[in-house]
DNA sequence: TATTAGCACTGATGAAGAATAAGTGCTAAA
DNA sequence: TTTAGCACTTATTCTTCATCAGTGCTAATA
């Protein structure tokens, strides 16, 4: 890959990505000063490297899924924001009532608005929440309800109806026991620290301790699962694009987007904390869709914002877009 | 409208519901001993009355909004249920482990996967709960959390931050008051009784009394807004319905789908107890489906089903399944 | 008088062919 | 190494034509 054939891949994806149109040679002739033979003879180089594709024998070039990797890996240059963008942008972070959690969602709201992607935000708060308190609450009727809460002001609550052979006053105990031993334990570590620290005293005072157990155990459970801010936007904006002026494609994306597991398949494997690209296969959501997605941590609340589009989307911008954002959030830590 | 009008309605009716194709003249001849001629002067009364349509001058008949209002008036006869739709319900009210809104949605989601349309249900559980405690939990920081509990196990809870110049001990103490005075209320009634009794009486103990007032309408406010149990099956099942093989008729359903009065459209004015069906026009949501409806009450919890198709949807079958589900409900009353 | 056979007519649908446009690869010359 | 030139390929668009499923109307029939 010399100077040229870099420049060359480079123009190509990028006038792709604009024009959804494969790209013909004479296009490119000008902007090179060379001739259309000549770029005809590195354009077949590229494809013998995997870089590009073609539709038919003789149509124009299409990049290739590792022509759009070599593309972001080596060649792109995240895009500084139009003045535009920067400003709804700044607008949301200007307000500095707004809860950092819901800049966020805004944040995204945005950009899915702007560039018809879907974006997605999945915060979870639970991570560096440490136990405040767990309160039982008597609804009569052999019902209760535990209400889970953390310092961080994140609370989940869940009813339980007892077995007739349970009393209630045992389960109020136990709380008393929980919220004596674990309080200021971070929410992660209590189901591990109530099974091997609490479970055996329970034991000693509690008749039905197996039963009970089960209670705190799931409400903590549930805690952490449940204790997500998942926020979804322009699922249908994805629609817009070119890709999906087809029937069975639509149905095809549509469908996953529903899916339960649709949020876990994008967040899959989220480690990293730069920007990650990740180009159809590369995701597990959908290999016909690329997934760009950042980590961020703030004041103890981390989280994943990720943009999904087609395979051939402004990388440039929402990479530029993304590293704004992060650059906004983390001016704003510990406000 | 003579009986043989109204019987030719009706079969062209649910000829066209199975067959998605117009339906001609000569189809019916062997059904009704008659010539297609006849079926022919027939056909073209029914469209001067307004019930059939033609796509082109030569095409054979549509049900127009008016056929399908007219055959849902007076010629439909909701469906017995086949014994395999009729296992998979019973499976569901079998297990009373079940909580009995779980039971719904579960029931919902069957409709949905059997029949490819869409399905919504809309448990409002707030209607006839009382207040059984709020509770105050101090996180320090000025944070506290606001915890409305009532007597049917139905919780809510919402964060807020103070402004530095209210002590967390007053709006605990304003929570004591509330609890003696309000206990048992109806949900609903709360707001209206915290303006009009305990305002007076906070004016005359609570130094910021305006603003602690607030956190406690907010929240009051939030349990009524919140907790309701939203369960929508299937949004991509309706694609499947060959009227959704245009692109550009399939995103619009999808945007209308993901719209966030989509809820509040599809349950505009559900005041009537009957199973009502919306065709066309008739519903808020979209002219171009036909939304099915049932109100339910059971133990204090009341809500909405409704399932979404096609206008050309199954009448038949789709009162059959909720008129099913509705006598299922019923016998299960106070479990 | 209600029904029907017969016929001319209409519009959708799909296949076949022709013209055009946009691009290619390859060869030979600069 | 680059380029001009040419034969070739495929998608796209347009026209034409035949077929098909249906209609409305008229005149004959039971």
């Amino acid at each position: 890959m010399d100077e040229r054939k870099n420049n060359l891949l480079k123009v190509i994806v990028e006038t792709y990505i604009k024009t959804v149109r494969p790209v013909g040679s004479k296009a490119l002739c000008d902007m090179f000063n060379l001739s259309s033979a000549t770029i005809r003879n590195e354009m077949a180089d590229l494809e013998e490297m995997g870089y590009l594709e073609k539709n038919h024998i003789s149509s124009g070039r299409v990049p290739s899924e590792a022509g759009y990797r070599y593309y972001v890996s080596n060649l792109m240059e995240p895009e500084k924001l139009t003045g535009g963008d920067m400003l709804k942008l700044q607008k949301i972070f200007a307000n500095t009532d707004l809860e950092l959690s819901d800049a966020i969602n805004k944040c995204m709201d945005i950009i899915s608005e702007i560039t018809n992607y879907t974006s997605v935000v999945l915060g979870k708060s639970s991570e560096d929440n440490t136990l405040l308190q767990i309160n039982i609450i008597d609804l009569g009727n052999n019902q209760v309800v535990a209400v889970v809460c953390t310092d961080k002001g994140n609370v989940e609550n869940k009813m339980f109806t007892l077995d007739s052979n349970i009393n209630v006053k045992e389960v109020i105990k136990t709380s008393e026991i929980i919220n004596k031993m674990l309080v200021g334990t971070p929410i992660n570590d209590v189901s591990n620290r109530l099974e091997l620290e609490v479970k055996p005293i329970i034991k000693t005072q509690i008749r039905q301790y197996e039963t009970v157990y089960n209670i705190f155990y799931d409400a903590f459970n549930d805690f952490v699962n449940n204790n997500s801010n998942i926020h979804v936007t322009g699922k249908t904006k994805i629609f817009e694009q070119p890709e999906y002026n087809d029937v069975s494609e639509l149905k095809r994306l549509a469908n996953k987007l529903e899916d339960k597991s649709f949020i876990e398949k994008v967040e899959e494997n989220s480690d990293e904390d730069e920007i990650k690209v990740y180009i159809g296969k590369e995701n597990k959501f959908d290999s016909n869709v690329t997934i760009i997605r950042k980590k961020y941590h703030i004041n103890g609340e981390e989280g994943t914002i990720a943009v999904i589009g087609p395979k051939r989307m402004d990388y440039q911008r929402i990479v530029g877009l993304l590293e704004y954002i992060d650059e906004k959030l983390d001016s704003r830590k510990d406000k």
